[in-house]
DNA sequence: CTTGACCTTAGAGTTAACTCTAAGCTTATA
DNA sequence: TATAAGCTTAGAGTTAACTCTAAGGTCAAG
């Protein structure tokens, strides 16, 4: 049985995360002191280390609680309950990704188009840009 | 001279999102009505489709805040200015990319390892995984 | 018996960019 | 002159995942 800054050290998550994980129903300690201390079983320590891992990986708290729900009881919980959760956060980092290549090209268009010296900026071509109202990339054939 | 609900109409924005910007030096109405009504001008109209289409491309509202006083005198900035803003954007678009491929392969190394069938979790690869401790794609030479 | 490190709780603060509510005033239309 | 649409403000709520604070209790070492 462990304390809580001894988790803490084992998983990499903060006393101060592990007792907002608890607060989420994520993490529980299987024992108290008479004090009220957390103590935490080997079997705490690895759900413990599942949340840091999934966490990790990208899934949100609600991901996680999803997952260790499954974890609770595997013979009544599907692989495809758990690829269909995998899938759908797949999806959104897909989706994020997607955004932000865009932003990522407008971006560059942006730099490419000025010298970036030290002249002043009455005519850069970003200003100008920004001023037409139209994102580089987004410029595809709105007039005719 | 244009009321706050068609400056949203030639935006995009809300009178509410417009009130917002307000409050955060973005976006101003150059005259009020007695009963205190905003009032937007040609030129008022331009600088919030500025602010949109830098909004679009991913600026942060500081970010604009600040290419909004370039704007307000160019003659006193310089294209560097401008391109370092936008370079500092940039980079942190590639730091987010960079983070959310890594879920990516991740998620996609999980997915590759579970059948996704109906049969139940208990031998499940992506659980054995996350039990593990280790992320698919972090998982190199940890011991020995 | 006194430090000092660590533990407890409830609850507030952080970040970004909105988004909405309440309560009341204005304005155009029928 | 109603009625409805639209405007005003201040301020609260939303989201996610922490992060920190305050005020106090516990415990091992010297
Ligand atoms: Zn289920
Ligand atoms: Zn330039
Ligand atoms: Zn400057
Ligand atoms: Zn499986």
């Amino acid at each position: 049985m462990i304390k809580i800054s001894e988790l803490g050290e084992k998983t990499g998550l903060s006393p101060h995360t592990i007792r907002f994980y608890e607060k989420h129903g994520l993490i529980e300690a299987s024992q108290r002191s008479e004090a009220g201390y957390r103590f935490y079983s080997e079997a705490d320590v690895r759900r413990a280390e599942f949340v840091k891992a999934a966490r990790s990986i990208g899934f949100s708290l609600d991901d996680i609680a999803q997952l260790l729900s499954i974890r609770l009881d595997k013979t009544s919980h599907s692989c495809q309950e758990v690829t269909d959760i995998t899938r759908h956060k797949l999806d959104e980092v897909n989706e994020r990704i997607a955004e932000l290549q865009t932003m990522q090209r407008s971006l560059q268009l942006l730099l490419k188009s000025c010298s970036g010296g030290p002249e002043n900026a009455t005519h850069c071509s970003i200003m100008e840009t920004l001023e037409a109202g139209s994102s580089p990339v987004t410029e595809r054939g709105d007039e005719s």
